[in-house]
DNA sequence: CGAGTAGAAGTGGTCAGACCAATTTTTCCA
DNA sequence: TGGAAAAATTGGTCTGACCACTTCTACTCG
């Protein structure tokens, strides 16, 4: 039932099979979980590090290398190594991979995971969103489907999204849906759209989240925001084999 | 407008300003999005790709620690450096992390998001489900709530939502919601409401969820799941000082 | 002739020590 | 007293070596 060839039982040789880096990374990470390291704290030097944990100053490098890699450290050349803020901005940095190396049947399974986050936000951003805040999405609104460079719309369009989630005030929720969307893909749905001589509809897709918004009604930016992700999901299906 | 003290243009100064590391990190991940390594293709020794990247292998050794945090290579002992599946799993590995460190308010905005994906989720498992999936999330929620201890009631919860979650197909979302729920999390809101006496209701929440998943009513799904993730999350506002 | 095994080669994991580059702190002069 | 230069601190990189695990090779034995 249990592993082959170990003898009996093994008191000490059991934690010398996981390999001396990954033990100082799951230490570390377990003093920041019980709260022996605090955000913005700082460490130790890696010399220092290396000594406490018993590993060479090699091997501690790649422990924090995968810890700064997952948002929990962050090295600061010269000045030392901290805790980040751990603020979810931080730790879901990493998120935004998914989006990048995405192909095929995957991005469709984002955009339907897009499909249930953003109109459930774009609705509470309608109930929650200031004045301030819509006279800003207006000016973003502005940039997006004129004829300035496709490059202007897709940034645009990547504020406008972010902008409306942010409206929210839930940053977790912020970060995730920010990672769910990368650049190079919205540059390849502007594109396809312009080819098709339809850019027409995904700029009046946006008009109507705004109108929704600046009428403070979460079921119209509900559905709104609904229709917007399914003619993005509806295009991606009907040219999945340009993602393989 | 741009950087100071830099005087007018600068070749590849600009290039040295970035470190050689991070240089290399991205140099692979461009790689594999333009889709030049292909999923679980694999690549030449450490050796070999420091020479051809113009690093030393040590600093090799952290781009590929990074990159093996992020999901998208593995390092097998003796046997080579791949690229994995590439598989949403794999990507959204790293974001388990999120629920292990988060705490305070951080967690009532991870409980929003599950409070928006969960409801969503359960509809759609509700419309697809199949009988054989339904009989196995029974002998689950059989073994919720009962007095073998939290340990195993904890398990099962857990087992419960994923399952769920697996059942609408899309890998992607049962991810990314499967990272929202830690296993300590979970086990201090069973611990909570046993104190409390309230185990009850924890109990009838999946029983409310299961029931609405055998009748394959998407909208009563939605609707107790919805409730089950309120419950926590009432629960956690009104313990938030526990989780500073 | 084939199966199994022992050895060799290949490759990731770890260690040691050195030097470079950015930051911080200290020192000391104007 | 203010500020600039120098020293100390600390992360970033390089080199070269050795260990541990895997894979391949070739040999031996039935």
């Amino acid at each position: 039932m249990s592993s082959p060839d170990v003898p009996p039982a093994d008191p000490a040789a059991e934690a010398d099979r996981v390999p001396v880096t990954q033990r100082a990374i799951e230490q570390i990470k377990a003093m920041i979980a019980d709260g022996t390291l605090r955000p913005g704290q700082r460490l130790p030097t890696e010399r220092e590090l290396a000594a406490e944990l018993g590993l060479s100053r090699s091997s501690m490098r790649e422990a924090i290398r995968a810890l700064t890699t997952l948002g929990v450290l962050e090295a600061r050349h010269g000045a030392g190594v901290y805790v980040t803020a751990l603020r979810p901005a931080d730790l879901l940095e990493t998120f935004s991979v998914l989006a990048e190396v995405a192909r095929g049947e995957t991005l469709v399974e984002v955009l339907q995971v897009r499909r249930i986050l953003e109109p459930a936000a774009t609705a509470l951003a309608a109930a929650r969103a200031d004045d301030d805040q819509l006279r800003r999405l207006g000016t973003v609104l502005e940039r997006i489907g004129r004829d300035e460079g496709i490059g202007d719309t897709v940034a645009a369009d990547l504020s406008f999204h972010q902008a409306i989630v942010e409206m929210t005030g839930n940053t977790t929720l912020a970060a995730i849906n920010g990672g769910l969307s990368s650049r190079t893909f919205k540059a390849r749905v502007w594109h396809g759209h312009h080819e098709a001589g339809v850019v027409a509809r995904l700029r009046e897709d946006h008009e109507r989240i705004y109108r929704a918004l600046l009428a403070r009604d979460p079921d119209a930016a509900r559905a709104a925001a609904t229709m917007h992700v399914l003619e993005v999901e509806n295009w991606l299906c009907a040219h999945l084999d340009d993602f393989a």
